[in-house]
DNA sequence: TTGACCCAAATCGTATACACTTATACAATA
DNA sequence: TATTGTATAAGTGTATACGATTTGGGTCAA
């Protein structure tokens, strides 16, 4: 045979979770921000039930705070907490590189460079994140690794919306990040391990210190 | 002030969770059995609405598989997979620790000694595995990464049903694994960051090299 | 004014009921 | 006999209904 899998439709948990958290990285709905259940449930015109498996779910994202009896609410993200988000990314990003690149055929490094063509023409910023995990997971996906793979894009997704926040984007970001893509890409094809090791620490070092600069600008609670 | 945080009366889905998780971990629930709601809502009284969000949050701990329409089955995982965690284990651990270590308190490591203690009295296996990951998360917790730690958590409940299953306490394992307790406690003492992650690896990577020895015998699919 | 107490509205958590999907057994057909 | 079609049963997913908990006043006594 060689049919793709067939998805499954979406249960309508999984697409109110897909919408609110879409509306969390886009900034629609703010850090503190309570989430009423028969509200969301109103708004899109079904019951509780889904809503609350929906709520669940995000709140194991880390995007969303379920306190007992007392409500849902949009998490704070702090900068320590970003920071630490970083820190774990890239023990694990160089974890799965290392494990990845011995793997990586020439196919799977010609889909991460047509990626990169198609960040080079985006500037949404919400679907310049997207990409930009597209283009990380399919250099790390050879490696096998799929349990880890999920835990990072968890990570991802969670810092997704700071980076949409922070307005990083004007501030030449993006395009130093998409530089840095294209070098990694090259380590990869040269099989470079340490070398991308080395790149990837840099490359996700990047945001934080720029957020560090802004710091006593920034009202980052 | 001092004073802990007061706990929360547990929802009944948490409830069912936690029974669920803990079926799971000592194998009454082995891999493959599929998990049915109604069934399991008439064994512990209740709705299958609660029965379905204790599913739901085993799911993304990894320990259950929630296919479409077709129910929930306990997840089976492969020897890559638990080589995997271990992999990832060594990366975070060996991260935490490094931040933990500056900021441990005498207090700190006079409850992981503690902890110790208990280990070295308890026999049974299942209230092994806690103690062993109350030890670690005492040594970890001064550093302040809280998103790590949670991820770890999970990362260790999740292989904690291998060693039950493997019977790797039978192997003076246990005895060998706790001696490199005392040994990384002493480590922390001293502030040798660089010997402790050495050890932890050590520690790590223990269970799957014994458990990779035995492959030939066992049946690991 | 302050604090204890109580009540009502808002909101959450769960049980019951039902629609819809999937699996199974069996008959029909070639 | 092997394959296809159909009825039935099993099981999942969601809506509705209701009891339980929290919250925000408002009253009253100290």
């Amino acid at each position: 045979m060689g049919f793709g899998t067939l998805k499954p439709p979406k249960t309508t948990a999984e697409q109110i979770a897909d919408a609110l958290r879409a509306a969390i990285l886009h900034g629609t709905l703010q850090s503190g921000q309570p989430l009423r259940q028969d509200e969301i449930a109103r708004e899109f015109d079904v019951s509780k039930i889904p809503v609350r498996e929906a709520l669940s779910r995000l709140e194991v994202e880390g995007l969303v705070e379920i306190r007992h009896n007392r409500g849902a609410v949009v998490t704070h993200l702090s900068f320590r907490e970003v920071d630490e988000i970083y820190a774990i990314r890239i023990a694990l990003e160089t974890l799965v590189i290392k494990r990845a690149i011995p793997a990586q055929m020439p196919a799977d490094l010609h889909q991460a460079q047509l990626i990169l063509g198609e960040i080079d023409v985006e500037n949404n910023l919400e679907r310049w994140a997207e990409l930009n995990w597209k283009f990380h997971s399919a250099l790390y996906r050879p490696s096998g690794m799929n349990i880890l793979l999920k835990t990072v894009e968890g990570l991802h997704t969670n810092v997704a919306r700071f980076l949409q926040l922070s307005q990083l984007g004007d501030l030449g970001y993006l395009a130093k990040s998409q530089d840095e893509h294209y070098q990694l890409l090259e380590l990869c094809r040269r099989k470079d391990v340490d070398g991308a090791c080395v790149l990837l620490q840099k490359h996700l070092s990047g945001p934080v210190s720029y957020l560090a600069d802004l710091m006593p600008i920034t009202d980052w609670t």
